[in-house]
DNA sequence: GGATAATAGCTGCCAAAGCAGTAACTGTAT
DNA sequence: ATACAGTTACTGCTTTGGCAGCTATTATCC
């Protein structure tokens, strides 16, 4: 059986790590949101440039998936992108109905120019933090983002468990 | 001086704690969102009553803040659980521009009900997790907040130091 | 090989969040 | 007392996200 490290009848939402780790994600929110916008983007475009440049996903259905936004308004999110030229729709002949998303050289500089702003704020809120227990930080959300996909992608219905095959492309 | 944990010429969102929070987040919302909608409510309006039992917030302006909700929106999602009887809004004569929202008792009755759900579900993403383990991440969650609270207190307005006062009169 | 299902991305519609402006009330300074 | 600024909650308007449906392409099953 699993830990129960919460109790129904002692729960309380001050101690919970839902409700910290939403608040720290409203807290980033807030401090990055600024930051993008004196820069002329929102936090979700520069969410995708991102992605993009670190390859965690290319595809829009990548994007949909990691980082939980819906398929339809992220088509207009990268009609905006594609618009200002800062990225580009590739279609792959092996498979014609994905499309690849590509930074431009333009769109490539800036998402460079965006990273000292975030990497600023990030050590800022980390100040508190010695080098070990960031390491440990960041050890402990892997392994609980690690669990929780998981057990989503073990159920990505209403309940019933259905066999995920791996179907990368 | 501040420590440096991460630095541009490095970094990558794959390793940054704002990534990792963020997904972590995100899939907090998956597994939560389906919970409530299952029980007939929105994460918001879960949020909303949740803070109330646990006096995490219990005006509307303390919600707005705590859960980085708007307030134009928060009025109307107070609306709907007011007419649904699970709250009311109390006039308090020592200011008479708050309102105290208040669980009624179905409120809290629903509310309750709830609570076992969570936290069968934040049992669920820990099982990995020693009871160490939780303490730890708990702690490293509180401090990271703190500090990120004091810093979005400090500076409230556009962060610019100089007003323009150059070029008027 | 052809019918069927599944996947990827896009479009239209609707609900909700975000933004600005307003009214009621309070605190402060003159 | 009066004027002024700051809070608090609310209301209209705009923008965005969420959902369902659609087309094109690929995979599967017989």
């Amino acid at each position: 059986m699993s830990k129960q490290h919460y109790h129904a009848s002692t729960y309380r939402a001050q101690s919970s790590v839902g409700y910290l780790i939403k608040r720290a994600h409203s807290m980033m929110l807030d401090v990055l949101e600024q930051v993008f916008a004196e820069q002329g983007f929102t936090y979700i475009q520069y969410v995708i440039l991102a992605g993009l440049r670190d390859g965690i996903a290319v595809n829009p259905t990548d994007i949909c998936r990691q980082f939980r936004h819906d398929s339809g308004a992220l088509t207009r999110v990268i009609d905006q992108l594609e618009e200002r030229g800062l990225l580009e729709r590739v279609r792959r002949d092996r498979d014609r109905r994905k499309v690849e998303l590509q930074l431009t050289e333009p769109g490539r500089a800036k998402v460079e120019s965006l990273i000292p702003l975030v990497v600023e704020k990030l050590n800022l809120a980390l100040v508190d933090f010695s080098s070990e227990e960031v390491q440990e930080f960041l050890r402990l959300l892997l392994k609980l983002n690690a669990r929780m996909e998981s057990t989503l992608d073990a159920k990505p219905g209403t309940g019933d468990a259905k066999a995920a095959t791996g179907t990368e492309n």
